[in-house]
DNA sequence: TCGCAGGCGGAAAGCGCTTTCCACCCCCAC
DNA sequence: GTGGGGGTGGAAAGCGCTTTCCGCCTGCGA
C-alpha cells in the first residue's frame, strides 16, 4: 500500500506519474489505463494495478494540462441574460442536464444584454478553449454578433443559439412568431379590439418576433415599450391605461411583466377579467400562482436549453434549425371583452 | 502589418508564439509584456510592438496552458442544488457578479440534493484546479462533507458554504433560526396557537434551522414533510388540513410551498387571512404577486452568493463566519386568527 | 530450432505558457 | 580608457498530460 502523504506532491496534488510510480509502471501505460479508451490496450494485471493506486492516491486527472495535451476542454460555457430570470435559468437548467450526460462541466455567465461583455465573455471562453457556447438570448441581432462567433469557431469551438439566429449558426428556434399569433387570436376571439401591448426592450430578436406575430392579426395596437421586468410592467400598464383608458385587454410579451400588469390592475381597482383581460408570454411557474391565472404562451424552457445543448454536442454542425413550439395556455385572466368599460 | 490566415496555426488558435514573432521579439518578452505585472519591466517600444501584434492577430492566452504553467486556474465554481430555483438563482447571480469583478469564470452544477452528484462535481473541480467552490447549500450536513472538502482544499482550492457552516469553512450564514422565529412571533402575536408547519427535505440544514427557530417559541406544531417544491406545498397543505381542521395558520419553510398551499386553500375554498393565515420563507419575487400577498422572510439572496463569493476570494480563508440577516416580511397573507372555524 | 509478426510497455516529444537563469549591452565611476 | 554593475532580452526548463514511435518479448509457423 503506498504512503498517502509523502507521495503528495508539495502543491498537494496527485499527479499521473505518482501513480504510475506507485503501481510501478510507465506514465505511458498509467495515462492508457485510465484514459482508455484511445485504441491501444493494457493487459489485464497492469491495469488493475493503475486503477488501485489512482484509487489509493484519490488521483483526479489535471484537467488543464489534459486540455492543453488533447486540445479540447471539457467545459462549455452558456451565456444568458441574467441567470436570476426564470426564463433563463429554465433554459440553463435544461443545458446543464445535458451537458452532464456528456460529462461537460458548464461556464455559466451573464450577459446583461451588453454587447460589450458579451464579446467579452465570448473571449474568455475562447481562452478557455470551451468545446461549445450556447448563446441563450444574445444581445447580437445583426452582424457584429457573426464575427465574434467567428473567432470563437475558428479556434476550434461550436455555437449554438436560442431565438436569434445568425448565419449558419444551429438555433432552436422558439415559435415567438406564432405564439404571439396564438394570443391575438384569443383575444380576438374573445371580442376584444381595443388591445394594448406592453413590449420588451428594443432590438431584442425576441420581442420583435413576439410583436409581428401579434400584429400579424391584429393591427396597430397600442405600444409602450418596457424592460421585460415585474416593475416595468406595472409602470407600463399605470401608463398604457392613463393614455388609453378604452383597452379591453393587454399582452404582456412576458410573464414578469403582466404579473406587474396586474399589480397595477389591483391598484387601479380594475377586476381581471371582467374588466379587462391580460396574457402573457414564457408560462413561468409563477403563472398559475397569479391572480388571476394567468393567460400565457408555453414555451418549453427547459426542453429548449436541452435541444440546444444536444445541437452543440451531437451531429454535423451548421445551421441546423430546430423548431420549438409555442402553446396557448388558457387560464382565467383573459375573459369576453366587456361591452361596457 | 503581419500576415493574419498564413500565421494561424492550423488549429485556428494564435499562440503567443506568433505574437512573439510577428512582434519579432521573443516569447518570453511578449509573455512579460502581455502578463505585465510579473516584476520585469520591458521597454516601451517592445511592449508596443507587442500589444500591437496582438491586438492584430486576435490574441487570446490559451487558459489551460496558462493554468498548467501558473498552475491555478482562472474558474470558480458553485454548486447549487438546482440553478432553476428561484432561490439558487437568486445566489448564483449574486455570486457571479463578484467572481466577475475578480475576472473569474463560474462554473455551475446541480448537486440535485444528491451527496453522490455533489461529491463528484466537487473531484471535477478539483480536476480543473478551480481556484475556489462555493457549496450554496450541500447535500452533506455532517461529516462526509469534511472529508471531501478536504480534498479540494488540499490540492489548493478554497472552499466556502452558505449556510451549514462545516469545520472551519468560511460560511455565510443566514439566519434560519432567527427568521424561524420571527415567523412564530408574529403568528403567536396575532393570536394563533394551532399551527401547523410545512417542512422540507429531511437532513436539510437550513429546514432543521427554521424549524428549530420557530418551536423555540411555539411548541409542537402540527409537521408534515414535503420537498420544497410548489407541488409539494399543495398536497402537503391538503393533508395537513384534513388532519387538522382546527389549524389557524399555516407556516410553510420556504415561498415555494407557500404558494403552493396558497393554492390548496383556494381549492378547499379556505379564505387567507380571514380563516386561515399563511407564511412563507425567502421572499422570492414571486411572494409580492401571490393573492394574497404573502408574509415571509426576507433574505437577501443575491447579497448572500456575493458575500459568499467574496469570503471565497479575499482574505485569509478559515473558519469566518458571515451573518446575514433574516427579516420578517408581513404582508397580507397572515391576520388575526379567528375565534370560529 | 530459428525467423518473423504481432502485441504491449516505455521513452520521449510535444501541447502553450510562465519564469528562472544567463548573457549581453550600455553607462557610469574610477 | 577600462572594469563593473544594473537593467533588459532571450534561451530553456519545466507545468502534467497525451500520443507517437521504438524496441522488446512472446508465440506461432516452417
Amino acid at each position: 500500500m503506498p504512503r498517502t502523504s509523502s507521495t503528495r506532491a508539495p502543491g498537494g496534488a496527485v499527479t499521473l506519474q505518482q501513480v504510475a510510480t506507485a503501481a510501478g509502471v510507465s506514465l505511458a501505460t498509467a495515462s492508457r489505463v485510465l484514459h482508455g479508451s484511445g485504441g491501444r490496450r493494457v493487459a489485464e494485471a497492469l491495469a488493475e494495478r493503475v486503477t488501485a493506486a489512482a484509487a489509493e492516491l484519490r488521483y483526479v486527472a489535471h484537467a488543464p494540462a489534459q486540455s492543453l495535451a488533447r486540445s479540447r476542454s471539457t467545459v462549455v460555457g452558456v451565456l444568458v441574460h441574467d441567470i436570476a430570470d426564470p426564463y433563463f435559468a429554465a433554459i440553463a437548467a435544461g443545458a446543464m442536464g445535458v451537458a452532464r450526460e456528456h460529462d461537460l462541466m458548464v461556464l455559466v455567465a451573464n450577459t446583461f444584454r451588453d454587447p460589450d461583455l458579451e464579446r467579452d465573455y465570448l473571449a474568455r471562453l475562447r481562452a478557455q478553449r470551451a468545446r461549445a457556447v450556447l448563446l441563450a438570448g444574445s444581445a447580437f441581432v445583426g452582424e457584429p454578433f457573426a464575427e465574434e462567433v467567428a473567432a470563437f469557431a475558428e479556434s476550434g469551438g461550436r455555437v449554438a443559439a436560442i431565438g436569434a439566429h445568425g448565419t449558419g449558426i444551429d438555433t432552436v428556434v422558439p415559435d415567438q412568431y406564432g405564439g404571439g399569433r396564438l394570443v391575438a387570436e384569443h383575444l380576438v376571439g374573445l371580442g376584444h379590439r381595443e388591445i394594448g401591448v406592453i413590449t420588451g426592450p428594443a432590438g431584442l430578436a425576441t420581442v420583435a418576433q413576439r410583436l409581428a406575430g401579434f400584429t400579424s392579426v391584429v393591427s396597430g395596437p397600442r405600444l409602450l415599450h418596457a424592460d421585460f421586468t415585474r416593475e416595468g410592467g406595472r409602470t407600463a400598464a399605470h401608463e398604457l391605461l392613463g393614455r388609453h383608458p378604452e383597452l379591453t385587454a393587454i399582452f404582456a410579451l412576458n410573464d414578469l411583466m403582466a404579473a406587474g400588469a396586474l399589480a397595477a390592475l389591483r391598484e387601479l381597482g380594475r377586476r381581471v377579467p371582467e374588466q379587462i383581460s391580460v396574457a402573457g408570454f414564457d408560462d413561468l411557474p409563477v403563472a398559475t400562482d397569479l391572480t388571476p391565472a394567468l393567460t400565457t404562451v408555453r414555451l418549453q424552457l427547459a426542453d429548449i436549453g436541452a435541444r440546444a445543448m444536444r445541437l452543440l454536442l451531437d451531429g454535423e454542425p451548421g445551421g441546423r434549425l430546430v423548431p420549438a413550439p409555442a402553446e396557448l395556455v388558457v387560464r382565467e385572466s383573459t375573459g369576453r371583452a366587456s361591452t361596457l368599460h
